[in-house]
RNA sequence: GGCCCUAUGGUCAAGUGGUUAAGACGCUGCCCUCUCAAGGCGGAGUCAGGGGUUCAAUUCCCCUUAGGGCUACCA
């Protein structure tokens, strides 16, 4: 019985966006569903493009989203170390064995050489290809230079004419003529790997059943193919799945605003809603679920059923299911990540926070079922933390201008303030007296007050908002509403 | 330029050699209603184009077109 590994294999050159946030996904689906592992390896080979935070920020957000890894940084594991800047000995040693065994030799071409044959040939309107130069070079002329100090690239030899058979679990077998293809680069001049070989080297070295990975890669696969072949290593199972890309359709990147894990989660959206949003993006279960735990998609996940084509995120159904989240978890989990948001905003200080924490809750309470993301709940509780500075101008115009209704509010005043208890229910039984005695509309009353008590003409349920305010502050807004009406009146 | 992948409403998508071509988001009409949201009932909107194969193509094949990817001492 085979066990199940996968990988998912960032490189440190930018933070986790959302199209490398749903492999790991993905990954992490069919792992957990196969009761497999799954490993995280950092491929920092590229030490020109390395960004400095932008590990950390890779797992942190990994964190966050609740996608777990069970061999790779900080967890440590069998097939460590996991960055492939620390492996750098496994791949020379590798390297060198395909010098050895003739497959492989090395190149003291030049960049700059090498850019004169690309723009000759293009010239010539031929393919782009390395011209074979020190392709038999002798090897101990090779290494002689070597030891002079010369810098060399290794490259692997490619048979001239051929096919490479690559077999996709959702592409079905792909084929590619090898005529294509340049003798490739596994080592660079300065000692480090390249993509392709660390690739190969390290999925044969940590025991990776399927490599599970963007479409960006299908092209790649061939070349790591003969890779395969050429270290002896038993082939493995590859899966490229369709990318995400922006709305504009191209590929992913900081022009597009926000596209990392981290932005989202900085406009309000909860974690499972993203990872619900992403299981969904290039993956359906077939049936109309839109609402996934993650141990059911890990149940129904079926990586044949991925998508072949590039899927373009939708923010306005992200927000839809961010909503649906918002209001069907737990009160608490919702509240805790509320906070951050009210702190930031300045409605509340880390010490009340804490203090009030259930004060807090209940208005999340109130205010969350017609939100759908944590900055707009935080904006629709901002009438709870701070104090009614100025009225919405269409609510000043809707429901402070028709005559009498500074008396109305007068009326409501007086009323409320003789309350004894005052809780949603007392409260909205006041207000059903007073309007029956009157004989108005309850809107006539309610909307003005409403506008008193939030400034806004859009709030939670009226009665809510008073029992959550309290009697001192429902009376005392009331009353400023009164003589700013009085005023505007004149 | 070469090679590879892909193509069902605006977006995500189900689906099949014969269907009135699901569903969701969004948009929109009505109902409900203290606003908003939610909810309920409706509506508009799609098989990229052209050739084949077939009694029959959205479905199979080819071409075109479009989009994407690879073609680096990036990953």
């Amino acid at each position: 019985m085979n066990t199940v590994r996968v990988r998912f294999a960032p490189s440190p050159t930018g933070y986790l966006h959302i199209g490398g946030a749903r492999t790991a996904l993905f990954n992490w689906l069919f792992a957990r569903q196969n009761q497999g592992k799954l490993v995280l390896r950092i491929e920092d080979t590229d030490t020109e493009r390395l960004k400095e935070d932008s590990i950390s920020q890779i797992l942190s957000s990994m964190r966050w989203l609740g996608i777990e890894w069970d061999e790779g940084p900080e967890t440590g594991g069998p097939c460590g170390p996991y960055y492939q800047s620390k492996r750098l000995d496994l791949y020379r040693e590798e390297a060198e064995r395909l010098i050895q065994e003739g497959k492989a030799y090395y190149c003291f071409c030049t960049p700059t050489e090498l850019e004169e044959v690309r723009v000759s040939q293009h010239q010539a309107g031929e393919a782009f290809r390395y011209n074979g130069k020190c392709r038999d070079l002798l090897l101990s002329i090779a290494q002689k230079r070597i030891a002079e100090g010369e810098k060399a690239v290794i490259r692997l030899r490619i048979p001239a004419s051929g096919q490479v058979k690559v077999k996709d679990l959702v592409h079905g077998e792909v084929k590619f003529s090898l005529d294509q293809f340049d003798d490739l680069v596994i080592m660079k001049s300065n000692g480090m790997p390249t993509y392709n070989f660390a690739c190969v080297v390290d999925d044969h070295a940590m025991a990776i059943s399927h490599v599970i990975r963007a479409e960006e890669h299908l092209s790649n696969t061939p070349k790591q193919v003969l890779l395969y072949e050429a270290l002896g290593y038993e082939p493995i199972q590859f899966a490229h799945v369709a990318m995400i890309l922006a709305p504009d359709r191209s590929k992913l990147s900081k022009r597009h605003g926000a596209t990392s894990v981290e932005e989202f989660r900085d406009q309000g959206f909860l974690a499972p809603a993203i990872v619900n949003y992403l299981t969904l993006l290039g993956w359906s279960p077939g049936s109309d679920q839109e609402i996934f735990t993650p141990a059911e998609s890990m149940d129904k996940f079926q990586l044949d059923k991925v998508s072949k084509k590039a899927a373009i995120y939708d923010t306005k159904k992200l927000t839809w299911i961010n909503g649906q989240y918002l209001n069907s978890m737990n009160l608490d989990d919702v509240t805790r990540e509320t906070i951050p948001f009210f702190l930031r905003k300045g409605l509340v200080t880390e010490e009340q926070a804490a203090e009030q924490y259930d004060t807090i809750r209940a208005v999340v309470s109130v205010v969350r079922d017609r939100v759908k993301t944590l900055v707009e709940l935080t904006e629709a509780a901002e009438y709870y933390f701070k104090d009614v500075t100025e009225y919405e101008e269409k609510g000043q115009r809707k429901y402070f201008s028709s005559p009498g209704v500074a008396e109305l509010l007068r009326k409501a005043h007086e009323r409320l303030e003789q309350l004894e208890v005052f809780d949603v229910k007392h409260t909205e039984e006041t207000y059903q007296i007073l309007i029956e005695e009157l004989g108005i509309k309850a809107g006539e009353l309610i909307h003005p007050t409403r506008l008193a008590l939030t400034g806004r003409t859009v709030s939670p349920g009226l009665f809510d908002v008073m029992a959550l305010l309290g009697k001192d502050r429902c009376l005392a807004r009331l009353k400023q509403a009164i003589s700013f009406i009085l005023q505007i009146s004149i």
